[in-house]
RNA sequence: CGGGGCGUAGCGCAGCUUGGUAGCGCACUUGCUUUGGGAGCAAGGGGUCGGGGGUUCGAAUCCCUCCGCCCCGACCA
């Protein structure tokens, strides 16, 4: 928290280059040497978020709540074209609701928040905050559905949720957060797992194209498994600390909620029978993951495609030069607002070396300076925010460049990030190997599948299973922690 | 809920040990000069020192008490 005060007094009599890196050492503490803070520094000084009066919450601030409409837009589209509909369900859920599937209210009891008064009057039935909505759709889809004709139901709700949690980080973990939850009725068990697959696949999309970080598909052991399921599926990332990330999961509920909420209906057959539902939620989170997965020393590092400026033009001009500047500069954001979302800087009140540390530290992926020299030479400078490649561009051509750019910038974020995750992956034959990783990373083994070697794993080294991953085999080197043959491949590692 | 840290201007902090007119840097306002990697000078505005109680002639400072925030753990998206 404090050494960079030190570090920056060895500079006071430096030479002036050395006194940028201490400005900017005093706003965002080093990544490598303060995970947490580093975090914390990023998402305040990039006007991401500010913490609200009550322990817990947090305002999304304009800046990170377009980065979330980005991605409702990307879900959405895809929602859309596999026939799903979006609807929204109430916020509260009265107790004899939340209570029907017995493993699911034992899952959520610890966290659930109450209303307990309606204005000055006690209620004859407490209300729970909605913690994840299963209960209260299931109970409306058991109204809805009578025939194999009213089936599959494919609804989605963009909605907030409580869950009244110990400890908190912004857009990690908070009280209150935002997400999308999915739930589907089926006619068939085949039907709604493929629907439970299918959705994670969406979220794969989305997350590795649009937020470009890589994801390992897999299910979760039976100890981590959502309350209520038969099977959850997952997606897992790896942060920048080496450690690991659930950024969405994908329910199969067998018919634990159908029987508990009588979802039923009358098939082909002349039976009644139960249906089977699936859910599905992304949460806000994922705007975490993009943070810890691109960030650097310098602040945050936006996929263009989720970025709320893609280009930021930085005019550079002094005296009478500074109006034909800002007019030439003006001119070339109206040429290039076709092609991107892009902003011109034309604050008088902070030099372009302010400018070019302010939009890096909020992670606009690319610079365009145009000054004198440039507009006399018929080109602009631009600076990638990936690299910090610096180089000059034909302004005639910038139309075309910009864009090819771009894509270019949103595929190295994502080849850099699998990098990372892959250089930080690890096969291993026993735990005590996680050691000489310092436990960081993910690690890929044998396991037995006896949960006591989960618990006794995460007892010695905090390290969980994260998932058994889809496209893994075994090795047959025998599980990680007893030794004993291994029946599934996992995936081992911290968790947030 | 355990361990640690911290509450003084919008932000970051000093002052507290040893009680005596509330300060510094950044930010903000105005003016002039500046502008190719965090500009300079000058003049300004801004405070129930987290809340309550106590000790005292006098409390940011000492005592009691409550509250809040951050980090790390256990629990969870």
């Amino acid at each position: 928290m404090t050494w960079w005060k030190n570090f920056g007094k060895k500079f006071k009599k430096q030479p002036r280059r050395f006194v940028w890196v201490e400005k900017l050492l005093k706003e965002i503490t080093p990544k490598s040497h303060d995970f947490s803070q580093w975090y914390v520094d990023v998402i305040k000084k990039a006007d991401m978020v500010d913490y609200a009066p009550m322990k817990g919450f947090m305002v999304m601030k304009p800046y990170s709540y377009k980065i979330w409409e980005f991605i409702q837009a990307a879900m959405d589209q895809r929602f859309w074209a596999t026939g799903h509909e979006n609807a929204y369900f109430p916020l509260l859920i009265p107790e004899n609701l939340l209570k029907k599937e017995a493993e699911h209210v034992e899952g959520f009891s610890a966290e659930v928040a109450w209303v307990t008064m309606g204005g000055n009057e006690v209620l004859a039935e407490r209300l729970a905050v909605r913690p994840t909505s299963e209960t209260i759709i299931g109970h409306m889809y058991s109204q809805w559905i009578q025939s194999y004709r009213d089936l599959p139901v494919l609804i989605n709700q963009w909605a907030n949720v409580m869950r009244w949690e110990k400890s908190t980080r912004p857009f990690l973990r908070t009280t209150e957060f935002l997400w999308q939850e999915g739930h589907t009725v089926h006619r068939t068990e085949t039907e709604a797992v493929v629907e439970t697959i299918q959705q994670l696949g969406t979220y794969r999309e989305v997350i590795e194209d649009e937020l470009a970080v890589p994801v390992i598909e897999g299910v979760k052991s039976a100890g981590e498994r959502f309350a209520g399921a038969v099977e959850t599926y997952t997606l897992e990332a790896l942060m920048g600390d080496g450690k690991a990330l659930q950024i969405a999961t994908s329910h199969f509920l067998g018919q634990n909620f159908a029987k508990a909420f009588e979802i039923r209906y009358l098939d082909e057959d002349g039976v009644l029978k139960y249906g089977w539902t699936t859910s599905w939620g992304s949460t806000t989170r994922m705007i975490g993951a993009l943070i810890m997965v691109h960030g650097d020393d310098k602040g945050l590092r936006i996929p263009p495609r989720v970025a709320p400026t893609q280009v930021v033009i930085v005019p550079i001009g002094r005296g009478i030069e500074r109006d034909a500047v800002i007019a030439h500069a003006t001119a070339l954001r109206d040429l290039l607002a076709s092609q991107c979302r892009v902003k011109l800087d034309d604050r008088d009140e902070f030099t372009p070396g302010y400018k070019f540390n302010d939009w890096e530290m909020r992670g606009v992926p690319l610079r365009i300076e145009v000054g004198p020299k440039d507009i006399a030479q018929q080109r602009v400078m631009l600076c990638r925010r990936d690299t910090g490649e610096k180089f000059a561009v034909e302004e005639r051509t910038l139309v075309q460049t910009v864009p090819d750019i771009l894509a270019d910038i949103q595929a190295t974020l994502f080849s850099q990030a699998k990098d990372y995750r892959n250089r930080h992956t690890h096969a291993i034959q026993n735990y005590q190997e996680m050691a000489q990783y310092d436990h960081r990373g993910f690690f890929l083994g044998d396991w037995c599948t006896d949960e006591r070697c989960a618990d006794q794993l995460k007892q010695e080294t905090a390290v969980t299973i994260r998932c058994l991953p889809l496209d893994a085999n075994l090795s047959g080197s025998g599980c990680v922690v007893c030794g004993k043959p291994g029946v599934r491949r996992a995936l081992f590692g911290r968790a947030y």
